[in-house]
DNA sequence: CGTGGAGTTGACAAAGATCAATACTAGTGG
DNA sequence: CCACTAGTATTGATCTTTGTCAACTCCACG
């Protein structure tokens, strides 16, 4: 191993106590018998630059904890383009929202550099949420879900412009089904814009726009759309 | 059914039990000896648009669940502009992410529309939160801090331009302290523009130009960093 | 040597922000 | 009923930022 500042650390296993003592990881305020616990349980390995840790859709089998190196966590967003997430470094958790939110992977994980990590097996944990009290079960799943689906905002924010991700935010207004629908805007134009991030006379003009394509009709604050799946379509400048 | 389909219903207390046999709400999935729990522990209320649930900073007292109305979530930026996080509707949670992360809310909360709340006490939560095992704690711990650091980046991505966004994220990879920093940049140019949600060539430009300025020093996949300060002056545009 | 990929630069076009002026709306007080 | 006002919505003109496209450099590697 050669110029890798980051790899210059002896490749034996990390005990999760030491890590703890040193401030580093997630683990810091735990107790030292779970600390010893998790020592028994985990396993270690590295991984060279360009592993795939794990991919969307994939159930999780357990949890990463990221000892050296850096980890990219990506989404696919609508013309196939990569988005960035998150970079994962030292004492940074993997695969822990899928396994605590019960549901498979949302994103994928890959090693930017060459990378150790301890690895705890989903039946350490997934005991631990399934005998957990329903209520909190429940709470942590919700979270799961909207730190998907806040990701999944900031994947729209670099992909798609202003009328793009207004079309999606109306459609979601809308909510499923098929036939004109008819909802209020709940927000005022400021409102709207800062929620859409962008000025409102770029919402305004958005909403004229669409309006002139007929894919809506404007009446103050209520939005008529006549055609969903035409609206859908305004939603990516990138379909075919 | 007329225009508002969200105000044609009883203003009387909802019981868990029936929300969740609707499908909506978070806790649907849950037994119903722990629905009537809740139905027990929670207090019902209703709010006139603009009321503020609670502001950021502030400790937790409970977790409101949306009953009917809209709520929006907001966060502060850079130039005190105000950025729009969440809309929450009907069946959603407010608040879950303070208690469950045992921190102060780092958002506010404010109707948008008259709504009605069920609410339940942060006592009842918090006792399950304190008595889950120590490792499924902190793993939830580390869970809300993500969430809340994504959101931060949703508000970065809105209000500041790519060279201000470039320049915050190498001031993280600096870390604190003091002096001259110089670290590598671990990744291409292609995956840090995708990271800060950019192109490529936007990105590169940002650089050159923040080393034109002396703010930094660029050396391949080297960046030298004499002055975080200054550095942290070029992150934001509105400043005095 | 080439060859390919990453990095860089310039020219141009598109999207969006900003600024300013104007309309529209609802309330207020005569 | 009519101004008058304040706040929101809309429109147009213009400037900035960013994306796109193409050329070209640089370097590692066979």
């Amino acid at each position: 191993m050669n110029s890798k500042a980051t790899l210059n650390r002896p490749k034996q296993v990390p005990s999760c106590a030491s890590c703890a003592k040193q401030g580093r990881g997630p683990f810091c305020g735990l107790p030292s018998d779970s600390l010893t616990g998790l020592d028994r349980a985990k396993s270690f390995g590295t991984y060279p630059r360009g592993q795939i840790l794990f991919q969307a859709g994939s159930k999780a089998t357990g949890v990463h904890c990221l000892n050296a190196g850096l980890v990219k966590l990506t989404r696919v967003g609508l013309g196939g383009k990569e988005q960035i997430l998150r970079l994962a470094g030292p004492g940074d958790l993997l695969g822990h929202r899928a396994v605590l939110g019960e549901r498979p992977h949302d994103h994928d994980a890959e090693a930017m550099t060459d990378v150790e990590v301890c690895y705890l097996p989903a039946d350490v944990i997934s005991p631990l949420v399934s005998s957990a009290p329903p209520l909190l079960r429940s709470l942590v799943k919700k979270l799961v879900e909207e730190t998907s689906e806040v990701e999944g905002r900031l994947v729209e924010r670099a992909q798609q412009r202003a009328e793009e991700r207004l079309a999606s935010f109306l459609l979601r207004l809308c909510g499923p089904g098929d036939g004109t629908a008819r909802v209020e805007l709940p927000l005022s134009r400021q409102e709207l814009a800062d929620y859409l991030g962008a000025a409102p006379e770029t919402i305004i003009r958005a909403l004229a726009h669409l309006a002139k394509r007929k894919l809506i009709r404007l009446d103050g604050r209520f939005v008529e759309v006549p055609d969903r799946s035409k609206l859908t379509d305004a939603t990516d400048s990138s379909a075919a």
